[in-house]
DNA sequence: TTAATAACCTGCAATATCGCAGAAATAAAA
DNA sequence: TTTTATTTCTGCGATATTGCAGGTTATTAA
C-alpha cells in the first residue's frame, strides 16, 4: 500500500499542497494517513463522530445527505485535490454528510487533532480554508435558489453541466459514469424524470448516450437554456 | 448619528465582539463605520462591487438572491450580532446577495481593506470566521436537501419554526412581521401556497394569526410533523 | 455463451403545485 | 373618520411532477 506524499503530489488545487512549503504546515504533513478505497465503498458515515478531514489524492467521490425514507441528496462530487468532510475538526461533533467512492480512490486523512494543530499554527492555511468555505457557501446558496425556482428539465441540465465542468469529457463522453438515479439525487428529482429529460435531450441532439455513458453534444444551447438562473455563479 | 462601539457592545454572539479583547483585533476597531438604515432600505446590491462585511448592531435584516424574472430567494435572516455579506473581502469580487433592513437597523461596516488587515494579523479571528462559514455551509446544504424533499406544507412549517428560533415570540406572536410573500420567498414557494398552509394550520389550532401577526400555538406538533427531515441540524 | 441482475425506458393515472382573478380584510394615508 | 392602497384569502382550472407497472436494453457473473 503506497503512501501519498504532499511534497511530490501534483494536485495543485489542493489547499494543503498549496501551503506545503509553509514551515508551519510542513512539519505536520508526515502525520497524515493514506487510505485506499474501493469503488462503492462508503468511508464517511452520516452521524458518526468526526475523525478528521479527507482530501481526494486520486479518484472520484460523491458527498451526500440522507433524508426522509432513505432518500439521498448528493451535495457535491469531488475529484483529485478536493476536500471532503465539512467541520472535520473542532470537538465532539459528528459528520452531517456521508461519502462514497465512485471509483477506486486514494484518500488523505488528516485526523481531528492534526487539523486543529495545523490550523492553530498556520494562519495562511486557516485563511485558505475560510475562503474555501465562503465560496462553497455561496455555491450552496445559489443551489438553494435553483432548487426553488428551476423546472425539472432545467435542474437536470444544470446538473449535467456541473458534472461536465467538474469531470470534463473524454472521447465525446463525460469522464465519469453516473446512474440516472445518482443524477436525480444530485439534481433534486426522481430517476424517472431524469430519464425522461435525457431522452428528450437526446432527441433534440443536445446529448448523446450509449448505455450508461453520457455525452454533451451542444453545450452552448444547454447553457443558454438555463442562463437566466445563472447570472454570476455555478453551483 | 451615534457610533456603535465594539468595546461597550452587548452582542455577545458577534465574532468581532468575541475577539475584541485580542490585541491583534483591538487596534482596528476604531476604523469601522456605523450605518443607520431605515426600514425597507436595501444596503447591499446584488452584483455591486464588495465594500466589506456588515454586522447587525441592532435590528433585523433579510438576505436574498434574485432569480429568474425577479423572483427572490431569501437565504437567511439576520439579527443583532450576525454577519451579512459573504466574501465581503478579498479582491475584485462582487456581492452575490442583496440585503434589506426589515426594520430600522444599525449596521457596522468593516471595509474590504480593514477586513483583510484584521484577518491577516488575527489568526483567532480568521479561525472563528472559518468555523462560521463551515457551519453556515452545513445549514445551507441541509436546506438544499429540504427543498428537494419536503412538501410545500412541510417547507412552510420549517420556515415558520426557523423564524421562531431566530426571532422568538413576544406576547404570543412572532417577534417580527413578515408578509406571506416574504415567508414564501424564504420557504421556496408562492405566497398563495403560504396563505393556504397558514389557513390550514390556523384551523388545526397549530398557529394563531391576527392580521399580519403570526404566532405559534403548538410547537411540538409542528416540530413533529417535519421531524423526519431534521435529524441533526436546523437551517 | 448463457443466465441473472441491474439499469433504463415509456405510458398512464394520481397527485401536487401553481397562478389567475375576484372578494374580503387589514393597514396606511388623507 | 373616510378614502385609498395593500395584503390576505379562496375557488378553480391549467400545468408540472410523481410513482407505479411492465417491457426493453445493457451490464455483470457464472
Amino acid at each position: 500500500m503506497e503512501r501519498a506524499i504532499c511534497i511530490t503530489c501534483t494536485n495543485q488545487n489542493c489547499i494543503i499542497k498549496k501551503n506545503s512549503q509553509d514551515k508551519d504546515v510542513e512539519q505536520y504533513l508526515s502525520k497524515k494517513h493514506t487510505i485506499q478505497c474501493k469503488k462503492g465503498q462508503q468511508f464517511i458515515l452520516e452521524g458518526a463522530p468526526v475523525h478528521g478531514l479527507y482530501f481526494v489524492n486520486k479518484g472520484k467521490v460523491k458527498v451526500a445527505k440522507t433524508g426522509f425514507q432513505g432518500r439521498e441528496q448528493i451535495v457535491r462530487f469531488a475529484k483529485d485535490g478536493e476536500i471532503i468532510g465539512h467541520r472535520g475538526f473542532g470537538a465532539g461533533e459528528s459528520y452531517q454528510i456521508n461519502a462514497v467512492a465512485l471509483e477506486d480512490t486514494v484518500l488523505c486523512n488528516f485526523p481531528n487533532e492534526l487539523m486543529k494543530d495545523m490550523l492553530q499554527h498556520a494562519p495562511n492555511l486557516t485563511y485558505d480554508f475560510m475562503m474555501f468555505y465562503a465560496d462553497e457557501l455561496n455555491r450552496s446558496e445559489t443551489k438553494v435558489k435553483k432548487f426553488a425556482q428551476m423546472t425539472v428539465r432545467e435542474k437536470v441540465i444544470d446538473a449535467i453541466l456541473y458534472i461536465h465542468r467538474k469531470f470534463g469529457q473524454l472521447d465525446k463522453y463525460l469522464n465519469i459514469q453516473l446512474s440516472r438515479k445518482e443524477i436525480a439525487d444530485f439534481a433534486g428529482t426522481t430517476d424517472e424524470q431524469v430519464i425522461r429529460v435525457i431522452s428528450a435531450l437526446k432527441k433534440e441532439n443536445l446529448l448523446r448516450a450509449s448505455g450508461k455513458k453520457l455525452g454533451i453534444v451542444d453545450i452552448e444551447l444547454l447553457q443558454k437554456e438555463i442562463s437566466e438562473h445563472n447570472f454570476f455563479l455555478d453551483s
